[in-house]
DNA sequence: CCGTATTTGTCCGTATGTATG
DNA sequence: ACATACATACGGACAAATACG
């Protein structure tokens, strides 16, 4: 297995149908921001650019707009979804929720292999913090949550969880990207650690939900201080 | 206001895009059970069915798929998603987190006007379970569950919560038809009242949380005696 | 292995609607 | 207000790939 992981993006044509590859495609460019909130998806610029018909470029558009990605205007067309503040506050609401189910399940599975891994990513982070490597802890602080999901051992969870880590991305905010903000946020990732280790549901639940409910404060500083408020 | 509430399904066209038009069509056959899980959506016969061209339909059955109504393989065409028992406990708990969110949000906007429309829910759940009229309280749990959730005022909320009970749908297992399990049921709704009346946010979370985790408990009971698992 | 049916993707035409001058 | 240009929405016909009997 030198590679074969890693490839994914560009090679798993074949046997996926042109609708979802294009999709992908699609969601990629909206998710790394070359195609920015509100941007039009242009029927004839796109299917030209990835070669194809308009028609499953169509589809691929639709499956946008029902993950909330995207959003259509009847004989308008299609455009890259603009979240408002207030959805975006909702949807943290929301990504609490589901994260909180995560720790909650998590509390009722979690063993050594597990519990050595997490530790592992809050020492790298430690580490990162110290470092000033803010690009590398956002980096690892995703692996981070996205692990703890993953063990959470729920995929319909995952698949959702997911879906709204997505939207949150088309606000591009790097919220912690600030002083010692990075080492508290640190400090609440043991904190969640020991929560899911203690066996205790509720609380393991209840811990998870706080922080992501304080990452959606720090993002109302942040757009308070930015004046977009 | 004599109708016009109820129309809604038969004369929204106008607006709406065709494939939005036949997305709903199709969303209401599933939920229906006119068409059951593994049923093949057959393009051809739909839209003729329909009256369209495949252009739409095709889209509309992309919309589906991507909530999780359908699912497509690649060249054999597009089904109506099976839901398999393992699946329907992973919704249950999402749902249940989803629910339980509803539950601390509204704990925080909750007044009067709401508190009496609920306890007016209840009343009438009572008097249908004593007059063991359970297809009227069946629609009337619903009612009041969704109300409750279009009470704490977020629509990203309001919409994930629905996608995953439209999922639970597919199950069609209307669980608690039997005996004495209506009024203990709707003992658990006024407990819900209460709970989110204290104004206790973490307790009024924990309170709705359950209540649909006995939910997926009553239906892996129901599983259990049909033999199905 | 072959013939059929279905899906998939493409292309073109037309109507409708929006935006721009 | 009007005309033009452009994009989308939908339909229908066609070819290719694949599944199935």
């Amino acid at each position: 297995m030198t590679d074969g992981e890693s490839i994914g993006t560009e090679l798993d044509d074949a046997q996926l149908s042109l609708s979802v590859q294009l999709q992908r495609k699609l969601e990629k460019l909206i998710l790394d921001g070359e195609l920015k909130p509100g941007d039009k998806l242009n029927e004839l610029e796109l299917s030209q650019r990835f070669g194809t018909s308009r028609g499953p470029l169509r589809e691929a558009m639709q499956n946008l707009c029902a993950r909330g990605l995207a959003e259509a205007v009847r004989n308008r067309g299609v455009f890259v979804r603009t979240i408002t503040p207030t959805e975006a506050f909702e949807l943290y609401d929301v990504r609490a929720a589901l994260f909180g189910l995560a720790g909650r399940l998590l509390s009722d599975r979690i063993d050594d292999a597990i519990l050595k891994k997490l530790h592992g990513f809050v020492e790298d982070m430690d580490k990162l913090a110290e470092a000033q490597r803010y690009s590398d802890y956002y980096r690892t602080n995703l692996e981070f949550h996205d692990y703890l999901v993953q063990s959470a051992g729920n995929k319909m969870l995952v698949r959702e969880y997911h879906s709204f880590v997505d939207r949150l991305h088309l606000c591009r905010i790097r919220g912690l990207v600030k002083s010692g903000a990075l080492s508290i946020s640190n400090r609440e990732h043991a904190e969640m650690i020991d929560a899911a280790a203690s066996g205790n549901n509720q609380r393991a639940q209840e811990t998870f939900f706080r922080h992501v409910a304080r990452s959606k404060l720090r993002f109302r500083s942040t757009l308070e201080e930015e004046g977009r408020i």
